[in-house]
DNA sequence: CACTTTTCCCAAAACGTTTTGGAAAAAGGA
DNA sequence: TCCTTTTTCCAAAACGTTTTGGGAAAAGTG
């Protein structure tokens, strides 16, 4: 199954040591304390422009850069913040996702900090992955990602006082700090824009409550309706499991369909679009022009094979830089 | 677009400080010196039995962990390890990727290390990730993921003896540490498989060369075909570009069925399942009855929606525990 | 010139561990 | 009893920074 070697290393002896350089040996070259030197590179004004042209230039030379972790130790910071994903969802089936991701990592390295990334695979670890990082003093904040309408980890991290910042929103009195994709917003846009374009059918497949998003994403759909003079159906709205989101959207989406009066359109979240699609398909119904579709997403899969279905794009790397930024400010 | 806020948090002033213990005070505590105390909880023989456990009691009460930060400047050693991931690739279009780096994730835990992230969006910004965890003194090793068939970080870091595992392979003369998935056993064995079924005119629809895991499906397809006695035709073998797989090997499927003598049977990676699908589609060729598929990955989709799919599962967690395992060896 | 202020630098302490090199106390052996 | 060995502990140094609290020299001020 797997192939793999552990490489037989040619040691080099000594000689190879110190490719590295050191405050104090930097300081020894410049016949100045270390205090200077380090104070230089700082940009203290107590130390006179000459020298502190003089040290940044032997540091660049010697490519010298303090070492992480005995500034850490002094500043009784970690310089690092942490992030706990979880492969059980499809979290990764597009490339929404692993964009947010690459917009945090960003902005994180921009601001000269780390970040450690945890798997876990179910709620528990999750759990316990998140104290290891806290409980050991191993980040100055959290990251969370997939929030639940009842979370435990936010209370967990309020009651600590700990910095976070939550991607998503949670049921939750205390204030605390998120960026949230305003699906309520883009629901009521996807749903005035269908109105006008003459649907008056509009059926929504959303996720389950126990998430915050469809709950937003509801409230947009219901406000849009409202304001196209359009009567809400609950007829026409279905929500897919979390379990197994193309299996029960493909089951509501024939479903939607016995309905004497079937929908024109269809509203929903990027986890239902194959179930969608595979049903629409029996039925011989052709998307967008048999039915008019609106996913919420940034779906690869769409911009290949879907050109009938159009998408609400998320920012994702602008979502993941703005996490960043007010965790930092937070902490 | 967004919500959010930043959480006015309300400042518990003093007296909620120190919820976290130190091993000065520990020490204090049980009127021994931070020596002993240390000694103790590290096993040392030199601490009595009985010292010992008072000691092992007195800090699980306190919730005492000795601050990471600290002990790894003492010891010279980060215990971290850094990845950095592209979102280019599909790397994130299947479970694979996920699942792999949760293999990573665990073991780097159990090992009492930490693993720091990177997204890269390019070539450029993938070495200079790397560069800063590495001259940075960041990390202690490094896993590579995504490897080239020439592949410039391998060379940076065997010429600075820099600890590091692939996960896949290189052209490179110096040995180094890798695991890599057998493409040439998994390929070998779905060939001769097919030709077991009588298929006799088996098509390879495989990737570029440029990275190393299409040299390896490429030999064992031969080795297969040989095994079998069948006769290679160049002319059922292709090579899906990595800029596009789907676009492409949608191209190469119908041109694989405009031969006067088309293939039975296909042979492909992941990356490639959309296009063929599409093009069979087209051709009204029904997968699995006209034409035996096998695919080489963990399709999430496979499993869904395409039961007439045979995949080769590689066991992504085992694979990335492998990768820790190698590379804390090497280290 | 005598005084104050400003400029420029540095020694020492601190961050929280682990490791080194003993030393005191207890136990064993004659 | 006296000497040796073993057991059990600890003070001090070290890891590489940054911060604190000056202090000496240079520059202003009257």
């Amino acid at each position: 199954m797997f192939l793999e070697q552990s490489g037989n290393r040619i040691g080099f002896g000594e000689g190879f040591k110190s490719m590295t350089i050191n405050l104090k040996q930097l300081s020894k070259l410049l016949k100045l304390s270390p205090t200077t030197v380090s104070r230089a590179l700082a940009d203290y004004p107590d130390v006179s422009a000459k020298t502190r042209a003089r040290v940044k230039q032997m540091a660049i030379q010697h490519g010298y850069q303090p070492n992480p972790v005995a500034r850490r130790l002094q500043k009784g910071k970690t310089e690092t913040i942490g992030i706990v994903i979880t492969p059980e969802q499809n979290y990764f089936s597009d490339t929404f996702f692993i964009d947010l991701l690459s917009g945090i990592s960003n902005q994180i390295t921009r601001a000269g900090y780390e970040l450690i990334l945890g798997v876990a695979s179910d709620e528990e670890h999750e759990m316990q992955s998140m104290r290891r990082m806290v409980e050991g003093k191993r980040v100055d904040g959290m990251i969370l990602t997939l929030i639940r309408e009842q979370d435990p980890r936010v209370g967990y991290l309020l009651d600590r006082d700990f910095p976070f910042v939550l991607y998503g929103r949670t049921r939750e009195t205390r204030p605390y700090a998120f960026v949230d994709m305003d699906g309520k917003q883009a629901f009521e846009k996807a749903c005035t824009y269908l109105a006008g374009l003459g649907h008056r059918r509009i059926a929504l497949l959303n996720g389950e409550p126990g998430f915050m998003f469809p709950v937003g994403c509801r409230e947009g759909y219901e406000s849009g309706l409202f304001l196209s003079g359009l009567e809400l159906d609950p007829d026409l709205i279905r929500e897919w499991k979390h379990k197994d989101p193309s299996q029960s959207s493909y089951r509501w989406t024939l479903e939607l369909f016995k309905n004497d009066n079937p929908p024109t359109a269809i509203l929903f979240q990027t986890e239902a679009v194959n179930g969608i699609f595979k049903a629409l398909d029996e039925l011989n119904l052709q998307p967008g022009k048999d039915v008019a579709l609106i996913g919420y997403d940034d779906l690869e899969i769409a911009r290949i094979h879907r050109p009938s279905l159009s998408v609400l794009r998320p920012l994702a790397r602008e979502a993941g830089q703005r996490v960043v930024n007010i965790l930092l400010e937070v902490i």
